[in-house]
DNA sequence: GTAGTTGCAAACTTTTTGCTACCCA
DNA sequence: TGGGTAGCAAAAAGTTTGCAACTAC
């Protein structure tokens, strides 16, 4: 675990924003003016490999990263980007209903929610 | 509708493959021996705005399309990265619970289950 | 001491864009 | 004849990689 390894993984796990990878790029270089994006990447990475984060790509052409690698279900902003953590139960028997249906030995599934975040619905109102 | 967009369109409708881009390409290439890559991601956006074909964007660094515009459920294998349809009820009341949870104005959502595809699973056996 | 990691920069991949020419209603 | 597309090639955007120097243990 080098430093640059763990001020990612700390910007990570204290923000609930799912930073690009530039935006922890960023985030680190406060710290670590040095770092570099390849570390950044790599690390992410790594940290991805060792189950400790997720890397999320919905709908856009750059990944976004989740500091918490429960699994756990979003909502993405069609307006303004941004994602979301909901707090609603992970719903496993879909897992079962998958797997009658052809998919088999399911590890684990995924679930995003389109729609406006609540700011955006606000905006949208005035 | 030229006959470029016309081709790439009907490529999507006769395939359950999930193709990327470039394999849509060649395809293409088949009928249309001048057509570009520009033009095939021109006529896939193009698809997408008027909700004719899906963008799907699993885990990779590329995007692949569906023909199939209607909300279904994919299977993603972890071995050799096949996208299979599942052909499983759409569980729209997953919604109002993710609305009750904070995710204002629901569009649509997706759902993908990870895990090994029928033939994957298979040779893992021997 | 050394195995693994960094910073840097160049390379790579996928997608987008600017431009001129073309096609067809 | 003119508005919308095509083809081409160059550029953009995001990510990965090779390498010599450096770190952490």
């Amino acid at each position: 675990m080098t430093k640059q390894k763990k001020v990612i993984l700390d910007i990570l796990r204290h923000t609930d924003s799912h930073p690009t990878a530039d935006w922890i790029y960023a985030q680190a270089r406060k710290v670590l003016p040095d770092i570099s994006l390849g570390t950044v990447y790599r690390n992410l990475g790594v940290l991805k490999e060792a189950g400790e984060i997720m890397e999320l790509n919905y709908g856009s052409t750059y990944s976004r990263y989740d500091g918490n690698p429960e699994n756990h279900y979003h909502c993405v902003c069609l307006n303004c980007g941004r994602i979301i953590d909901l707090p609603m139960p992970v719903h496993y028997e879909l897992e079962k209903e998958a797997a009658n249906s052809g998919c088999s030995k399911i590890l684990y599934h995924r679930l995003e929610f389109y729609g406006l975040c609540p700011d955006c619905q606000q905006k949208e109102e005035h």
